[in-house]
DNA sequence: CTTGATTCCGTACCATAGTACGGACCCTAT
DNA sequence: ATAGGGTCCGTACTATGGTACGGAATCAAG
């Protein structure tokens, strides 16, 4: 089986058609149009892996527009071998950014998890404790440190009274584009 | 400084004041109301951490409501515990999933980049082929293959004729729930 | 006490990433 | 030939994650 419709496609690569569709409209994926009679898409096989990639950068947190650029990566003598090497070595530590920011998760939730299982009376003890707090040792010793930032739901609040007063010019800029 | 404004908040965070407020709106922090006098939010420095936190996890691919389950979960022996830990567990298997994708991407980019920097007579080779096909050796040798699947902005194509047909009956399940 | 900067809240608006729909078209099997 | 399923395309709608705005209130300085 080389070649598939966009229904069988979609099947074997997990997600929908009209995803598909989507994907070609964005240039991420193109369309081999009717190459022997007419009418429907065909996808070679090899696309499916194409898509599979495409969901999988996804749930590590890239962009469609990022993804797009991944895939354009590529060691081609015809385009500008060097800005081709540039972004792909930006793209390199913006990946391994991720991979220590997911590390960092991970033994936070190891330490989690070592310190919970005995159900014993320990301090309540979030992720941010063992993420943030340099914690020396393998696994973090947690002990009573004060309250810790919890989101609880309570709110009580009222206004009243009310006269002029105005603020013009946003000021909302924060480090990086918008 | 033990207590910050929300504009200052802001700024050490790196977001946006309204960032802050649709953050606290979902649930992901909380706002200790006027503590003293009355009117404005006052956060306790610790808060910028919680809110930093947010932010790099939304890189790495969480959702703003996993990231709530994440912060939720804690070794609190007020709470059931057995199913703290299992929330974990799970989410560690997700951290680890990522990290497994991420690091594909990694060698792939570090592939990209070793075949690339000479500029020499290479055959066009994208991050897929690098990722998807299992590559024995320590940086693989990309030799033609054919064309590869490459999104190019072509499109030719035209309709005319006309007549009924009908198809109600939305068919499009995939894997995994919606 | 006035002024200017911040903050308050609610609502509106925006971009991204799909999903759903409608009505037509094409293909295959009967 | 025709019935039914899959496809086609364009457009509309949804959900998520913010951003922007308007007008009032509040704080800190002068």
């Amino acid at each position: 089986m080389r070649e598939l419709t966009i229904g069988e496609a979609a099947r074997q690569a997990g997600v929908g058609v009209e995803t598909i569709r989507f994907y070609e409209r964005r240039g991420l994926i193109d369309r081999p149009l009717k190459p022997h009679g007419s009418g429907f898409r065909i996808y070679p096989a090899e696309q499916i892996k194409r898509i599979k990639f495409i969901r999988q950068a996804q749930q590590i947190g890239f962009s469609l527009k990022e993804i797009h650029e991944l895939l354009a990566l590529r060691a081609d003598p015809k385009a500008d071998c060097s800005m081709v090497r540039e972004q792909a070595v930006a793209k390199l530590e913006e990946v391994r950014r991720k991979i220590e920011q997911l590390r960092q998760i991970d033994s936070a939730l190891e330490a989690l998890i070592a310190v919970c299982p005995g159900c014993g009376a320990l301090q309540a003890c979030s992720i941010l404790d063992t993420l943030v707090e340099p914690s020396r040792g393998p696994v973090p010793r947690i002990e009573a440190e004060g309250p810790l930032p919890t989101a609880s739901p309570q709110r009580t609040r009222q206004r009243n009274g009310r006269f002029g007063g105005n603020n013009r010019g946003t000021i909302n800029k924060r480090s990086g584009p918008p």
